[in-house]
DNA sequence: TTGTTAGTAGATAATAGTTATCAACTAATA
DNA sequence: TATTAGTTGATAACTATTATCTACTAACAA
């Protein structure tokens, strides 16, 4: 967990302007575990900060992506998700709820380099997909 | 490429009324190599259907996708783009111009199993992203 | 600390992709 | 060929996201 100097230091070194807003939708979603899209954080952080726009964190959330300061998970959910972790992980994505879990094996990180005509590789990313524990778990009892 | 008969076989395999719009979009789908969106194939089959509404389409490719006989690759670009390949198989996706190329690699295929607390994983797949090959080009030119 | 300015926030309109609705039609069976 | 469940086409509705524009604010210099 990065201190809030820490956050600081790093907007200084983007040189992007650092505004309330944009450290709110930072902290607020390095400080979670669960993979939220713009309007699950906007409902959260709009109980501390009443005035925040929704389209300010959907252009926030774009800003950190571009600098790469967070990593956007495309979600079959049609509803873009959104980690704070940049570093190279894999997801596991819930068929039924849509919920996306983190996953760290460094042995996925370093996979066969396919061959792929022409095309300039720079990264990778493995989803696995299945149920989660809890709606795996409903589905059980239902066809039973 | 499966002929027509085998193609109206596998309509009736699932017990879904085979239409002429179905059997259409499924040609046209397995006819081409790049990985349309429902836009796309409704502007390629609107030719020698005037009467097909999109409509029709998003819905054909929906049924589709649940009976198994397309899949749907979620791209990075908002709109989802389809593939008649359902057998396991990866991805490389342009950043810059949003084209998905398909990669065969079995050693793609079987991935060392990832812990996923309670997760009940049926399938993975994965996307290599970078530049294609003209994009690469495109992207070599400017820079310089 | 204050003034200046480039860039940002908030409000809301606009857009893109997709899904819902419903009357008219059609494929599949008898 | 008649029946009927399911489908089509047209279009309205909806959801996620982006654009627009004015007032505001962070960053820097004096």
């Amino acid at each position: 967990m990065k201190t809030r100097e820490e956050v600081r230091a790093l907007f200084r070194a983007k040189k992007v302007p650092l505004t309330h807003q944009r450290l709110a939708v930072y902290e607020e979603l390095t400080g979670r575990k669960d993979h939220p899209s713009a309007e699950a954080l906007y409902a959260s952080l709009k109980k501390a900060y009443p005035s925040l726009s929704l389209a300010t964190v959907y252009k926030t959330l774009q800003t950190l992506h571009e600098l790469g300061m967070v990593a956007r998970v495309d979600s079959p959910a049609a509803q873009a998700r959104y980690d704070a972790i940049v570093e190279t992980h894999h997801h596991a994505v819930c068929a039924a709820c849509g919920d996306i879990q983190d996953l760290f094996d460094p042995r996925l990180d370093r996979l066969p380099s396919p061959s792929a005509k022409g095309f300039q590789i720079s990264g990778h990313s493995v989803h696995f997909h299945g149920l989660c524990a809890s709606c795996a778990k409903k589905a059980g009892r239902s066809s039973k």
